[in-house]
DNA sequence: TCAATAGTTCGAATATAGTCGAACTATTGA
DNA sequence: TCAATAGTTCGACTATATTCGAACTATTGA
């Protein structure tokens, strides 16, 4: 069961992290995450080929900001939202609490 | 004399705000102007043409991570730090945090 | 009034990123 | 063994960003 390389803590770059987190669809993959993990990269495509999900899902990989194990025919995806808090204290936490009231399109009827 | 247009805080987008710190420079700026406010933009153009740096400037203008007044010739730059916090709480804390220890370019002296 | 200063704007070139269809791979379950 | 499933890889295209020189604007100080 082949696996995929993920960088470790000591290499997250705040730039590269940064930029993973700076696009809509990324930013609603991370916050969707963050709601229910793990989940399989299916759920989260939000109506885009597999191709371009596959593509934020490696840029998201390389940041370090997912961790995605392969299971079967699933590759699993959670945040790596501790070792993220190690590296950047702070960072991810004040980014999903800068768009919590904002809408996250398949989550419409979340009650609160 | 002739000001900037700012966006007000209600208007600031967090996608912009980290994609205007997703840059080398532009976070370079940024860590300059929270160690030493205000600054004129020359001293921390960095090598760079005047122009460059003029375009990264209204990138953070415009994202409300800057503000800029200008005062005679000279455009005094400060942080929104205060608007920014009160909008994304923590965020630019938890990134200058995150850069604190990594090397500074024209700061390499400063002591500890 | 005029030169110097500080920074902008323009336009073109280059680089980086995102999008998508089509072909591909690995795994499972029948 | 074979079809279905889940996702990747490739290549082409488009869109967005960055870079830079050159010309420009506004203000100041001599």
């Amino acid at each position: 069961m082949k696996q995929y390389d993920h960088p470790p803590i000591e290499d997250f770059d705040l730039i590269a992290v940064l930029h993973a987190l700076a696009d809509p669809y990324r930013l609603s993959v991370v916050r969707k995450l963050a709601i229910a993990q793990p989940q399989p990269c299916a759920p989260l495509q939000g109506g885009r080929p597999k191709s371009s999900t596959s593509h934020h899902f490696m840029v998201l990989r390389k940041a370090g900001v997912v961790y995605t194990e392969i299971i079967g025919t699933t590759h699993m995806n959670r945040l790596r939202d501790a070792e993220l808090n190690s590296r950047f204290p702070g960072l991810l936490e004040a980014v999903l609490k800068a768009v919590e009231k904002e809408p996250l399109e398949g989550c419409e009827n979340v009650p609160r």
